[in-house]
DNA sequence: GTAGTACGATGACAGATGTAATCGATTCGA
DNA sequence: TCGAATCGATTACATCTGTCATCGTACTAC
């Protein structure tokens, strides 16, 4: 539970999240977009479930997947990660940064401001 | 030079990055805390090297090597990548994930606060 | 009932990564 | 001058990742 998930692993727990329990199949035709066969998401489901990131279910002869661990927590340790590898662990060094490389928009700026500001309350 | 770097690769242009041109040894013992022994670091310190990340400058019989990538730029990449995969490229979603889950401290928000106004400017 | 089809399981294989030992050449100290 | 120390280069090797083929089995449609 505490495994890693790798980038492409993460593309497949995505459509797990969104579109709940999946049979391998349904999860494929979701994952076109990728170019990859059946085999491999196949492949990428059964190391998922090894490293119980998905739970299986029987479903006739075949397993409904369906995602164990919450995407905000992944989400989260990854963010930390980053942060803590990349910023010395302050989020703020990164917003800045992305800020001058113009990743951030005025729209962008305005929504966090707003977050600021109820961050404040 | 657009080839990834890895963590512990990351870890070695650290130090490179603040200690200017290093020899092997030198940077062994900046990162001494990561017990790695020298031969780790030299390994490491060849695979950036045939990635174009940092140069070898010959000084007598061993090397300097120094730092050709920019950390900004490295960093860059690295936040892109996680932004876009974790919160559909957006950053205010990032902010606002870490803020929920409690990783930033009254002085980051501050920071945060004075950064956005001088965004806005 | 048998030929195809659809499953999950298992095997494959190359490239990246973490971690390190060893090697041939050189230099330096005694 | 000769052995020790030190370089970078080469080799090693297990694990992880991306990507897929094959296999044994069970069902489905004729």
């Amino acid at each position: 539970m505490t495994e890693r998930i790798s980038e492409a692993e993460w593309q497949v727990m995505e459509v797990l999240w969104r579109q709940g329990p999946l049979t391998a199949q349904a999860a494929a035709v979701e994952l076109a977009g990728m170019g990859w066969t059946l085999a491999t998401v196949k492949t990428l489901l059964s190391r998922l479930a090894a490293k119980g990131a998905v739970s299986t279910t029987e479903d006739g002869r075949r397993f409904l997947y369906a995602p164990v661990v919450a995407r905000g927590d992944i989400a989260a340790g990854e963010s930390r990660r980053l942060v803590d590898r990349l910023f010395g662990g302050r989020a703020t060094p990164l917003v800045a940064h992305l800020a001058e490389r113009g990743e951030l928009s005025s729209a962008d700026i305005a929504e966090l401001e707003a977050l600021i500001r109820e961050l404040k309350q």
